[in-house]
DNA sequence: ATTGACCTTCCGGTAACAGGAACCTCCATA
DNA sequence: TATGGAGGTTCCTGTTACCGGAAGGTCAAT
């Protein structure tokens, strides 16, 4: 199979495929040609892969993933610690936005936005704080 | 005032510095020594800068807070705008980020999480649901 | 034979710096 | 005066996960 068709199959751009084959993701076999000839095993990877990356798992993780998935004899205990972990990232990354984007809101409703050039969202940034609310 | 003095001044690293004197966003002066010298204006646009990179503005934007900041003439919705945006993306992403978080709190819940290697994380991953809850 | 779709490799660019090498400069002390 | 250490300089590489594009080989059909 080539990897065009992988790519429409997995919903990889080829790129994106050839770059997994780079960093040793994936391995496919090669034709006569040069072609790359991707088979079962390696769409599945692939379609593996890219859930796990639409799950917004690093490379690094879906690297151990893959390897955890292909051991028949991993412990769930693994796997879950990873993801985990991930998640915690997540939450973490959620409350520094949630934190900015108070602030933010604070800042944009408080600027008139009209043609005047007086601006609270300037003067918090120069740290001339006229009137700290 | 040397690098160093600045660096503790606005908190900002020197590599940090001389990166954003590389991209145009600072000029300082140079001695005979060839060190850098920065003077009270500089001083004020780093700590600008320092600001604006900790709201999460990308340095595009940080680019154009600072002439937006150095135009007296500016119109204060030019910088709301800028500001808005931003809020905008940063509230996309925390709703992206929320999204997959519930997928992953769910996948993290349902796995046991021991010795075993049947593992929901991975048959999720993998594609092959068994049961889709 | 030619065309067009598909494949190949390789190079550069992205965002915002961090780390480190090789080297220079300043100041204080022995 | 020599020396040592702190702090300065430039330059190059690495980071993350690819994307865009160039130059060129291959395949299938006309």
């Amino acid at each position: 199979m080539n990897i065009g068709e992988v790519s429409r199959a997995v919903g990889l751009p080829a790129k994106t495929i050839r770059y997994y084959e780079d960093i040793g993701l994936v391995r496919p076999l090669r034709g006569a040609n040069g072609y790359r000839d991707f088979n079962e095993q390696d769409l599945h990877k692939l379609a593996f892969l890219g859930r796990s990356r639409s799950l917004g798992f690093s490379i690094n993780d879906c690297r151990t993933l893959l390897s955890l998935y292909e051991d028949r004899d991993r412990a769930s205990a693994d796997v879950k610690a990873v993801a985990a972990e991930h998640l915690e990232r997540i939450t973490q990354k959620i409350s520094e936005l949630q934190a900015l984007k108070s602030t933010l809101e604070n800042l944009v409703t408080r600027c008139s936005g009209d043609e005047r050039p007086d601006c609270p969202i300037l003067s918090d940034l120069s740290g001339h704080k006229l009137k700290s609310s």
